[in-house]
DNA sequence: ATTTGTGAAAATATTCACAGCG
DNA sequence: CGCTGTGAATATTTTCACAAAT
C-alpha cells in the first residue's frame, strides 16, 4: 500500500521483502510473543501458521525472505525468530511518534498500551484547540500544534499519527511533513496528498464495516438462492430488516474522526 | 482477506467482484460523497482516481465489475455511481451492529459518527464488567454480555465489533457466532478462530505502525548508502546470532485493546 | 522421520494501450 | 475529440509439491 510506489529494484531482481510479506510479519511477531509467553521454545511452520491464521507454505515463504532461520526436521527457535522479525521490521529501535488530534479516538490512541509494548513511544500529543492545550492525557500534556516542529526535531520523531477530523487532516499532514515526519498513520477518512518519500498508511473504521457489509449481502443472496438475472439482483428482505430501497443514509461526515 | 476463502465460481467464470476491488469501493464512495458535497455532478475516471488516491485504469477496471455506468467522452454521473457502489456494497440497507468491550477504544467507537453516516447503526453496547452495565454512552446503555443472544435476534444483528482485551476476544467471538452474528470486526490484536461462513476483518493499530517502521528503516538504510554486499546482508553471525544488541521492548500486552 | 526452503505452477492484481462509443 | 471499457501484457501473491537437511 502506501500509495502505488514501485518497489526498489536492483539489477532486475526485486530487492527486499515483498509488501504482502511485510504486512504479515507483525502478525507472526504477535503470535511468537504469545507462544513465548506459554513457554514454547520452538515452533514448526505449521503451528506458527495456525497461530497466525495463515497457511504454512505462505509462512515459510515469508520467513525465507528474511533468511534461513529454521532447522529442518525441527522448526524455528521462537526467540531467534522474534529477534529476526523485529530486526526486519526495524523494531530494534524504539520509534518516537507524535499524535495529532486528541478527540475521542485520539484520546483512546494516546492510552493504547499496544503502542508502547510493540516498539513505539508517544513523544507528544497535539491539538489545534487552544482550549485543550495543557490538558494531561495518559501522562502527556496536550501541546499546541505550533510546537510541532520543535518536538519533531528534538525528539527525532519520524512517524506521525493523525486522528483529527477529515477536514483538518491534509493541513496536519502538510505540517507533519514540513516538520520532518516521513511516515504517517492516518485515521481520518480521507486521502492524503504527500510528497515522494513519505509513506502513508490509513485505518478507516467504517470502511472495514463496509467490506463486511458486502460479504454479508453476498451471503444473504446465496442463502436465498441465485435469483435475478445477473447476480447482484433485486434486494429483498433478509436479515437486517429495513430493506431500504434507497441508497445509504448520508449524514454530515467530515466533522470528527470520532466524536458524538 | 477474511481468511483464505476461495472466491465463488460459477461455470468457470469468476463470479462477483474481486476482493481487491471490494476493498476499494468504500474509498470511491467516500470520494464521491465529497465530490457531491462540492456540487459536482459528473466526474471523469481521472478526477475520481485522484480523489481516491489510485490510478485511473484501476478505477475504471474496478467500476467495470459493477456494470457499465459511465458515459464515454463524458465521465460518470456522481449520484448514479454513489447508488451503484452503495448497492454493490450492500449499503442500501442500514446494518445493525453490536459492539462488545466498552474500554477506552470501545468508548471511542461507540461515539464514532462515521458508523452512522456510512450505513451502520449501533444496536447495543456490551461489556462483561458488571460495574459498567447500565452506564450510558453515546445514547446507549451498556448491557451485560449475557443479553447478547436476545439483542442479536430482536434487532436482526449480523455484524459484531470486538474491542475487548485480547484475552477475551475469542470467547466473545464464540458468543457472537453462537448468537447468530456472521461478520466480525476485530480490534483485539489476536487471531480469531471462527467457523466457515463467518467473515472476520481485523484492525490492529500497532501493526500499521510496525509496517511503517519497516519502511522507515529501509529509507534510513538507503540514505546511509547501500552497505554490505547484497542488501540485508552481512548481519555478522548468519543463523543463530542474536546480532541485535537488544530486541524490541516487550511489556505485558494482552491487557486491554486500549487502556493504560 | 520430519520439517524447512524453494523452484515452478496457478491465481490474483495491476497497468498498458487502444478500439469504440458518445 | 475525450473518455470509458476492456483485452492483452506485466507484476505480484499464493499455493503446490518435493529435494535437501538434520
Amino acid at each position: 500500500m502506501s500509495g502505488d510506489r514501485p518497489r526498489i529494484r536492483a539489477a532486475g531482481r526485486t530487492r527486499g521483502v515483498p509488501e504482502a510479506t511485510v504486512a504479515r510479519l507483525p502478525v507472526y511477531l504477535r503470535a511468537l510473543h504469545a507462544l513465548a509467553d506459554t513457554g514454547c521454545d520452538t515452533v514448526s511452520s505449521e503451528e506458527l501458521a495456525v497461530a497466525a491464521g495463515v497457511n504454512s507454505a505462505k509462512l515459510r515463504k515469508d520467513l525465507s525472505h528474511l533468511g534461513s532461520y529454521g532447522t529442518r526436521g525441527v522448526g524455528y527457535e521462537v526467540s531467534l525468530l522474534v529477534d529476526q522479525i523485529s530486526r526486519a521490521l526495524g523494531l530494534t529501535q524504539r520509534w518516537a511518534v507524535v499524535l495529532v488530534g486528541v478527540g475521542n479516538l485520539g484520546h483512546a490512541l494516546a492510552g493504547y498500551a499496544g503502542f508502547a509494548s510493540r516498539g513505539f513511544r508517544i513523544a507528544a500529543l497535539f491539538d489545534a484547540d487552544a482550549e485543550r492545550v495543557g490538558e494531561r492525557i495518559a501522562g502527556l500534556d496536550i501541546r499546541h500544534i505550533d510546537d510541532l516542529d520543535r518536538v519533531v526535531e528534538e525528539e527525532q520523531v519520524s512517524i506521525g499519527v493523525i486522528s483529527t477530523p477529515s477536514a483538518a487532516a491534509q493541513e496536519v499532514a502538510d505540517r507533519l511533513v514540513e516538520a520532518g515526519v516521513t511516515s504517517i498513520l492516518n485515521f481520518a477518512p480521507c486521502v492524503l496528498q504527500v510528497p515522494d518519500g513519505v509513506d502513508v498508511r490509513k485505518v478507516d473504521l467504517a470502511l472495514e464495516l463496509q467490506i463486511l457489509s458486502f460479504h454479508e449481502q453476498r451471503k444473504a443472496d446465496i442463502a436465498k438462492g441465485p435469483h435475478g438475472v445477473n447476480g447482484t439482483a433485486i434486494n429483498g428482505t433478509m436479515k437486517g430488516g429495513a430493506v431500504t430501497p434507497l441508497p445509504a443514509p448520508r449524514v454530515d461526515d467530515a466533522r470528527e474522526v470520532v466524536g458524538q
